[in-house]
DNA sequence: AAACCGGGGAG
DNA sequence: CTCCCAGGTTT
C-alpha cells in the first residue's frame, strides 16, 4: 500500500481512490446533471454492471430532460428494459417532466428541490449535489453504510435500517468543502464497491485496513445476522409483474387477454398483478372494439 | 418499522 | 440454493 499510515481514514480513501476510481460514463467530464441523475435512479438496486449499457442507450435518446418529458412511456419501458423495478422509469419521466414545468429544464440543485421529484429520495438527492454539482452533502448509500459500520463501528455489516447514528457519524466525517466533500462521497463508496464488499472483503487491498475496527476486532460476526430475512422472488407478485411486463415490452400490438394469462399458471395472482400493474400505470387495457361485452380486452404498455 | 417493488450474477 | 445490488414509496 502507498498510504500514509499517519493519515486518517478520510483522506487515505480519498488518496485510493484518485488511484482505483473505474471510468464510469456518468463520471465522464462532459456528463451533465441529467445524466447523473438518471444514473442514480438506475443505480437504485440495480448494479453498475447492468446499468451502464441502458444509460448509454437513454442518453442517447434523450440527452435533456425536456426530451424524456416528451417521450412516449412504452419507449421509456421498453428502454428501461430488464433494469428492474419499472415503476423507477416511470418515475423518471414525471421527473423529468417537473423538472421541464418547474425548473426550466435544469435539474435543479437545492435539496429540497430534488428530494420534491418523483423518485428521488435522501441518497439521491445528496449523489446529484454531490456528483453533479460538487457540492458538499451526506451520501448514505449501503456502501458507505458498509464501509462505516466496519471501520467505525466495528461490525461484520449495518443493520438493515439506517439509523440515525449512522447518518450522524457519517455527517461527522464529511469534509468541510465542496470539492473535498463530494471526493469523499464518491470515493467512500467506491471502496464499499470495490474492496469492501458485503461477501468477501479484499482487506488486502484496503488502504484503511490497520484502522478498521471490525478487522483489529476479530471479524466479529454479523449480529444481525438472525434477523435478517431474504426477499425471496420465485413465485412472488414481483415476478409476475415482471413476466407481464416482459411480454408487453417484446409486443408489437396490444396483447389479448388470454395471451397475457398464459404468461402464469395462478389465474388469480395474475389478474391481481395485471391490475396492480395498470393501478401503476405500466400497463393500459384497451377495451374490446365492440365493447366490453363483447369481448376481452387486450393490455399493451401506455403511450 | 415493515412491506412492497425485479432481475441477474456470484458464491 | 442464498445473498446482494449507488433506494423510494406506501401503509
Amino acid at each position: 500500500m502507498t498510504h500514509d499510515p499517519g493519515l486518517p481514514l478520510v483522506p487515505r480513501v480519498i488518496d485510493w481512490f484518485a488511484e482505483n476510481a473505474r471510468d464510469l460514463p456518468w463520471r465522464s467530464p462532459d456528463r451533465t446533471a441529467w445524466g447523473v441523475l438518471v444514473s442514480e435512479v438506475m443505480l437504485q438496486q440495480t448494479p453498475v454492471v447492468r446499468v451502464e449499457p441502458a444509460w448509454r442507450a437513454w442518453m442517447a435518446a434523450w440527452p435533456e430532460p425536456a426530451d424524456l418529458a416528451a417521450a412516449s412511456t412504452a419507449d421509456v419501458l421498453r428502454a428501461w428494459d430488464r433494469l428492474g423495478y419499472p415503476r423507477r422509469a416511470l418515475r423518471l419521466q414525471e421527473c423529468a417532466r417537473t423538472i421541464v414545468e418547474r425548473h426550466g429544464g435544469r435539474v435543479p440543485t437545492e435539496e429540497a428541490e430534488l428530494l420534491a421529484l418523483p423518485g428521488v429520495g435522501s441518497y439521491t438527492a445528496a449523489a446529484v449535489r454531490a456528483f453533479a454539482y460538487g457540492r458538499r452533502s451526506v451520501v448514505l448509500d449501503t456502501n458507505v453504510r458498509r464501509v462505516l459500520a466496519r471501520t467505525a463501528a466495528g461490525a461484520a455489516l449495518p443493520g438493515p435500517s439506517q439509523t440515525v447514528a449512522e447518518v450522524r457519524l457519517a455527517e461527522s466525517l464529511v469534509p468541510a468543502d465542496d470539492a473535498t466533500a463530494a471526493r469523499w462521497a464518491a470515493a467512500s463508496m467506491e471502496l464499499g464497491a470495490l474492496v469492501c464488499t458485503a461477501r468477501s472483503p479484499r482487506c488486502d487491498a484496503c488502504p484503511v485496513a490497520d484502522l478498521c475496527v471490525w478487522r483489529t476486532a476479530g471479524y466479529p460476526p454479523d449480529v444481525h445476522a438472525s434477523r435478517r430475512r431474504t426477499q425471496g422472488f420465485a413465485g412472488t407478485d414481483r415476478q409476475v409483474r415482471g413476466r407481464v411486463m416482459a411480454l408487453l415490452r417484446s409486443a408489437l400490438e396490444p396483447v389479448p387477454l388470454d395471451e397475457v394469462e398464459a404468461a402464469w399458471p395462478d389465474r388469480a395472482q395474475l389478474t391481481r398483478c395485471v391490475d396492480g400493474l395498470v393501478t401503476d400505470g405500466l400497463v393500459t387495457v384497451v377495451p374490446h372494439p365492440g365493447g366490453p361485452d363483447a369481448g376481452p380486452p387486450t393490455y399493451r404498455l401506455p403511450h
